[in-house]
DNA sequence: ACAGAAATGGAAACCGTTATCATTAAGGAG
DNA sequence: CTCCTTAATGATAACGGTTTCCATTTCTGT
């Protein structure tokens, strides 16, 4: 199934080019289910790429993020970690977070009551504190199997 | 009313020191409801002791939030931040963060249906995944009423 | 092919935090 | 109170993730 990978039309669409550290670090992304850092990700690109940059990673991924393609997250271990955003299949989600090994867990059981109660609360806490409330964020802390 | 402040006796029990400036650390954090990053206190303390150092303000932290004295939160602006746990007044709470000008609103409205709903979600996750939850950390995100 | 603009990569700077180590001082014994 | 042991401290340097800088390359419309 040849043709323009789906993401070439989201850059053009806001005056972007589409290049090779671009498609790579995406391809990265695309073909894992981890929470990778910058670092993760410049490793991996490195293989095929060994010319692409550190910055163009961090730089890249922060387009990414500001494009909406692109989720970063900060789960307490110094380093930011970025998970792509696969429309109507990895959307908003919570996460699991090991504090032994650093593993990450996602999940969505239950997501749709905590969704429903998160709605009451922002539109409780919006009116209250007069806050636009745009997103959230949740994490449950703890050991998972391996480092019980 | 003098007497030996409330913590003297939490240090003791641990075998650690009452030194000044653990001392001038928790006054601080006493007199705040705001969430102090670690050069915060620095400056509040160095006013009446420029002696006190900035290493000793992030030993001290570590230590309190250690004891289980202290909260230790990212809310994503690079920095941590610290809020003192007051039992009986300050506990177990979530936050609203403004990714405006960075602003920090405790909320316990809704707290109870949260933590009820947590509660189920703790312990489906705990089993599916041989997860052992022992925290979780909530955050709405969005614009205060001044940034908006 | 050309020109103008966007994107890139390497080096250095940045900034919050941690490690090192010589010096100070808390607090128990006498 | 004085002495002694050892925890605690503070200045400095190191660390690690991220950002800034800027000269060079690459893309894209003409
Ligand atoms: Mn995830
Ligand atoms: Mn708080
Ligand atoms: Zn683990
Ligand atoms: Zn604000």
């Amino acid at each position: 199934m040849p043709g323009p990978p789906w993401w070439s039309g989201k850059f053009r669409e806001c005056g972007c080019r589409v290049t090779i550290p671009r498609q790579a670090i995406l391809d990265i992304l695309t073909g894992t289910s981890e929470h990778l850092s910058a670092e993760d990700i410049y490793m991996a690109v490195h293989k095929e790429y060994p010319a692409i940059g550190l910055t163009t990673i961090y730089r890249t991924l922060d387009l990414l993020v500001r494009m909406g393609m692109v989720f970063r997250f900060d789960f307490g271990d110094g380093r930011n970690r970025y998970e792509l955003i696969e429309e109507g299949k990895k959307e908003h989600h919570h996460h699991l977070v090991c504090t032994g090994c650093g593993r990450i867990i996602d999940y969505t059981d239950f997501i749709e009551d905590e969704v429903r109660l998160f709605k009451q609360v922002e539109e409780v806490l919006s009116k209250k504190h007069n806050f636009e409330i745009t997103s959230h964020q949740v994490q449950f802390l703890g050991q998972c199997s391996k480092c019980q």
